[in-house]
DNA sequence: TTGTACGCGTTATCAT
DNA sequence: ATGATAACGCGTACAA
């Protein structure tokens, strides 16, 4: 009678509303869950790495998902495996217990066992990151990469700068390949191609600076003896697109340490848009968390488009310009907050 | 039968064990939540307020919790508030559907409407962080600001650091005031108090950069210009203790600048132990988020502990110390990964 | 249109 | 020691 109001008479209906009030009537959630043989939740798995790897963007992940969710009334259940390395026994007590519809994946990688496992087990899923083991899964959702860095790399460009590096992570990780493959692109694109102006460093700090000076150097930047007045430009803009926050601030110091400021003299954009962009005040790719959750949410609740087989939905990261890529003589006012 | 195998024949117990394996045989949750009346979870509400206040904090708490109420056998549901500012309706849902026993409370604060609402329901709730509104209420488990700032100033005195100078919040919050009694308490104790030697900034990087510089300059700090050949050292050693990374990394940012060395020219120390803290080799305060989440799932497990109604428990936080408090006499290498 | 009865999977109680 | 049964609260199919 609650599910199919128009079924049933005005006035009684109404009667049964006000009981409802009165009474601060909720259907169970165990009981409808038994009923319907469904959780109407959705397991996610917290791994320490996946936290670690997308640094401060994981837990606006979780709340859009958890909000997200909630409008379509289901929750999120996060859990842990206890061993990272061996996940797959965490995900099949949540299904054999029924605590868990399906799951939403993070931190896909490649030879990531979980996709096909929940494949064979028939568990809906969604991922958010490419299944890279499979091309025929099309479950997933992931920011594109490449098209951040190539639009970052042209919104320098328009800025003025003109000699464009990369500081990237080391090749083999699909992310950083993808990432890289945009500044390639964009600067091939522009006819500012210089293949050696890239330095590839782990998420270290201290390796971050090694790299991201040795690419300055390569850039041809001035160190800050060089430049005791502080002259407006001192050649082409330099600038540096940077694959992570974490590599970003190993630039931002290098730039600090040497008497730079970030767009004045060398423009600074990097990828991710945690805090550490937004303290630094650096221009930085902006990942839409909240349209990744509703495509997830979308995916699970309808599984794979079967009218759209051609793979798994790529968003576009909105750039998000701070002071990091403004040259001196395109911005109004410095250093206010 | 499986829930007292103690009063079954062995033999019996072994057949039913083996075909509980065969089939994969795992009791459903919806019908344990139904017939136990009891959800088996716990609900935490995820505000971004509280997220950014926390910094990297919250999320390797949840990562905490989800971990240890699985080993209680039961889940963490986080949700969120649609409007944050109203918390109650999103609580008052989560009890009447039975989706979560109780609550586990984060980002209390003054005013907080939270505790007195549960309190009211009896509905079982944890806080971590202190309920401040009502010292009768113990259900809570917080990190010992004070004692933690306490400890991170005796440090710094014994690596020879002098004139200790604190960068904190703006008077009025808590938990600014807590770790802020911890530098008087303790530069009182060891005779190197000077009230003046403190400033105040919001969580803002230019803030934080224009603050850490005046107290710099209070402390009597010369700029980079008066120290041209870099001698050891200029004077009693200077050093700062700020309320928590995102002030660090203005104060950081600042030594840089005039070209001081963390630690070799000023001590530095800070509050939460974030990537940040990690990543500029800063020594900070570590909150054991592991015990702290062990205390909150007891809590809810057990209730308030009536043999212990003194009030809530504190936990120290622990001092992480890298280069950033190590003067140059104290230390045998230098930046190394 | 309204009422009733069954069953979802467990657990606990009560006869056997 | 074991097997049968009721009830947890809801949704739905079917009867009235």
């Amino acid at each position: 009678m609650i599910n199919s109001p128009e079924r049933v008479a005005p006035d009684t209906l109404a009667r049964v509303q006000a009981e409802i009030e009165r009474l601060g009537f909720r259907p169970s959630r165990a009981a409808q869950s038994l009923k319907q043989e469904r959780a109407g939740a959705w397991g996610l798995e917290l791994n320490s790495a996946g936290f670690g790897r997308l640094g401060a963007i994981l837990d606006t992940f979780l709340i859009e998902l958890t909000t997200g969710a909630a409008e379509r009334g289901s929750h999120v259940v996060p859990f842990t495996a206890a061993d990272s390395a061996e996940p797959l026994p965490a995900y099949e007590r949540l299904v054999a217990s029924r605590v868990a519809d399906g799951f939403v994946l993070t931190d896909t990688r490649r030879d990531d066992p979980r996709p096909a496992w929940l494949e064979a087990h028939r568990v809906p899923y969604a991922a958010f990151g490419r299944v890279w083991d499979d091309p025929g899964i099309t479950s997933w959702v992931d920011v594109d990469g490449a098209s951040g860095v190539d639009a970052a790399v042209r919104h320098l460009a328009d800025q003025g700068y003109e000699r464009i590096g990369y500081l990237g992570w080391p090749e083999g990780s699909p992310v950083g390949d993808d990432r890289r493959s945009g500044w390639v692109r964009a600067t091939t694109d522009l006819g500012l191609a210089h293949p050696e102006w890239q330095a590839t460093s782990t998420q270290s700090l201290p390796a971050a600076c090694r790299a991201a000076a040795g690419l300055l150097d390569q850039l041809g930047l001035p160190g800050r003896s060089a430049r005791p007045g502080r002259p407006g430009r001192s050649g082409p803009g330099v600038a540096i697109v940077c694959a992570s926050d974490a590599l970003a601030l190993g630039a931002w110091r290098v730039l600090v340490e040497r008497g730079l400021e970030p767009g004045v003299d060398v423009g600074l954009v990097c990828f991710d848009d945690t805090d550490i962009a937004e303290a630094l005040d650096l221009s930085s790719l902006h990942q839409p968390l909240d349209r990744v959750a509703e495509r997830v949410l979308h995916l699970l609740a309808t599984g794979p488009d079967s009218r759209d087989p051609a793979g798994g939905l790529l968003l576009p990261p909105e750039l998000v310009v701070r002071s990091s890529s403004k040259p001196a003589g395109n911005r109004t006012t410095r250093k206010e907050k």
